[in-house]
Formats: C-alpha cells, sequence, structure tokens
RNA sequence: GCCCGGGUAGCUCAGUUGGUAGAGCAGCGGAUUGAAAAUCCGCGUGUCGGUGGUUCGAAUCCGCCCCCGGGCA
C-alpha cells in the first residue's frame, strides 16, 4: 500500500438492477472520489420520469454533477446509439475536467456497447420505421420474416424469428443502410471504454430483499407523486413509445381511468418490475460475467474508494 | 364436547368408477449489437396434514390423531 502510488482514476462502472442502491453508491463515489455521475439507464433519461423511475433528488443532484439525467423530452425516441454517444461525450468531459466518470445504471446493453462495442448505424429515420411496421402489421411475422430472408439471407438465418423486435430491426438497418445488419454488425468498431480501461463492479443482491425493497419502494413512489407524473403524462401529445415505458405508467394511467383499482396498479407495477429485475440479473449474470461482483453497495463502495 | 365443511405446488384450487397428480397466478432459467424498464424462448418447482389398515396398487376407501373455518351447545 504505497501512499504515493496515484490513485486509480479509471472511469467507474456500476451496473445492477433495480432498487439495488446503485444511484446511493454512485453518489457516495462521486463525493469520495470527485467524480461525475452519468447515467446509464433508458428511462431515467427521460424528462417528466423523475418519482416513477427513482431518478435522483434535487438534493442528490446538488451534491455531485449528474449527468443525461431527464434531459430528454418525452417526445423524443431513445435508443443505445444515442446514449452511446452521449456517454462517450460525457465521459471526455468528466476527465477534462480532471474528474472521475462514474457510470450507473440498470440498462445492461449500454454498458456492454460502451465497453465491447456498438455497430455503426445511422438512426432508423422514422417513415422507414413506420413502413417497416406497416409492413409487419400487413404480412404477420412469418410472412414478413420471409420477406426480410429474400432480401438479407444472412442476417435472417442468425435471427430470433420468433420475436419482432428482432426482425423488425434487421428490416431496419437493411433499408437505413442497404447493408445487411449481420455484416454492418461484424464490422463493429473497436469499444469506446475496453472493460481493462475502467473499474466495473456489478451489484448482485440478495433475490428476496430485493423483491421486498421492489414492493415497498413502490408504495413510496406512490407516496411521492408518482400518480401525478402519471397524470401529466397523460396530457403529453405524441410521446415516443421509449418515453412510455418506464414500469409503472400503464398501470397507474389505466387506473387513472378508472379501469383498475390502485391496489392492483400497485400490484400490476411492482409484478413487472420484479421481472425487469429478474431480466437485469440474467443480463449481468450471463453478459457481465467477469464483471467483479458485490452483494451490496456498502461492500462495493469499500472495494471502489476505501475510507475516505 | 357434538355436527358439518375443508387440509393437494409459494397462493387460489381441480383431481373421473383406486393406477404415485395438473390448471391459473406467483416464481425460476435462458436469449438479447440502436424501442433494452423493450422484445422473445423455455421450465411444475409436490412427504397430496399425520399415522395405521384394506388392496397387486391409496390423494382417492376405512380407523385413529392433528390443524383451519362454520354451526349447535
Amino acid at each position: 500500500m504505497a501512499a504515493s502510488a496515484t490513485p486509480d482514476r479509471r472511469p467507474i462502472l456500476i451496473c445492477g438492477p433495480t432498487a439495488s442502491g446503485k444511484s446511493g453508491l454512485a453518489l457516495a463515489l462521486a463525493e469520495r472520489l470527485d467524480g461525475v455521475v452519468i447515467n446509464a439507464d433508458a428511462l431515467q433519461v427521460y424528462d417528466g420520469w423523475r418519482v416513477l423511475t427513482a431518478r435522483p433528488t434535487a438534493e442528490d443532484e446538488a451534491r455531485a454533477p449528474h449527468r443525461l439525467y431527464g434531459h430528454v423530452p418525452p417526445t423524443e425516441p431513445y435508443s443505445t446509439g444515442r446514449w452511446l454517444g452521449e456517454a462517450a461525450a460525457e465521459i471526455a468531459a468528466a476527465r477534462a475536467a480532471g474528474r472521475v466518470p462514474i457510470l450507473v445504471g440498470g440498462t445492461g446493453l449500454y454498458f456492454t456497447a460502451l465497453t465491447e462495442g456498438l455497430a455503426d448505424i445511422p438512426p432508423t429515420p422514422p417513415e422507414i420505421r413506420a413502413a417497416a411496421e406497416a409492413e409487419l402489421a400487413r404480412l404477420g411475422l412469418p410472412a414478413f420474416a420471409e420477406a426480410l430472408r429474400a432480401r438479407d439471407p444472412e442476417t435472417h438465418a442468425r435471427l430470433d424469428l420468433a420475436n419482432p423486435r428482432r426482425v423488425l430491426r434487421a428490416w431496419e438497418a437493411l433499408e437505413t443502410t442497404g447493408r445487411p445488419l449481420a455484416r454492418l454488425q461484424a464490422e463493429t468498431p473497436a469499444p469506446l471504454l475496453p472493460l481493462s480501461a475502467a473499474r466495473a463492479v456489478r451489484l448482485m443482491p440478495d433475490r428476496a430483499a430485493l423483491y421486498a425493497g421492489i414492493d415497498t419502494r413502490f408504495d413510496v413512489m406512490l407516496e411521492g407523486g408518482a400518480l401525478d407524473e402519471a397524470r401529466a403524462a397523460m396530457s403529453w401529445t405524441a410521446p415516443a413509445p421509449t418515453a412510455m415505458q418506464a414500469l409503472g405508467a400503464a398501470e397507474l394511467i389505466a387506473h387513472l381511468r378508472g379501469e383498475i383499482s390502485l391496489a392492483e396498479a400497485r400490484d400490476a407495477a411492482a409484478r413487472a418490475t420484479r421481472r425487469y429485475a429478474k431480466r437485469q440479473l440474467s443480463w449481468a449474470r450471463n453478459r457481465l460475467a467477469v464483471w467483479p461482483a458485490a452483494a451490496s453497495p456498502a461492500e462495493a463502495l469499500a472495494r471502489l474508494a476505501p475510507c475516505a
């Protein structure tokens, strides 16, 4: 333990399931290491969802710089590609300012794109997406997949043909670039931040405790104004589908419309959140298998920024 | 104390004339390179309350015991 050793100023990556204490950990690290917290969560980017997405509070944001939170209006679609570009810029800016970038979020795909690379493909123009969706609706999935196979057998051969999203994505990439998605992915450039250039930790909390926390947290959200947020969302004009994916939004809106009771909405939202957490753990366990794991935020904090 | 009804999966329950059990919900595992809080695939996880007995064979039939609900006292 040479006290004179240069402190590790590599970016920190924190991934974990919802309600695992990621945000608090990131904030504590930011305070100890003079860092900048950079969001890696697909829904927390949206303005309009603060309570329902458990975004850091104004008080939290006053304690350390926070980036990529609530900076997107609900009318705009968001994507992994857009996040990657924004995150890269924020990482560079933090470094330039002599601060440690601390990326935290529950969207595993974002971290994988950052550390393993993402194919260089321009965003799908809205008209191409609309046309692709119309074609899928007109033909049905099997016939739509066949239509793709006729034009792009290479990508078709590796697709999950039961998953409409995947088939749609392949179609859109082909329409947008004129090239097979499989080829584009094979040409994926080097990652912006290889794992070796960062300090990563994945939170793997006890399942039962996590689920209990999810259930109680939704009640806290309700007390904190989640219903007001949902009511406001009902008046958004032409919100992007990605913005309406916030867990609990559909349930609370159904309740506000008088379709279900508040208790039913709460149960359904909590259940959806538990399932989401399960998928996140799946990603962390299998796709982030080489990341050091921590059972709790406290354990991770002690490892990444001892004492203080 | 007596009389009914009921104890089967985590929960609510089904289970034909006896052939070691199955639905829904919950849950679990997996995939996932631009909607990822999305999307998709797969999986019953069980001392049938306990214990004797009848039977080749008992969740099913019989005895006793335990527990829960209701009624009568």
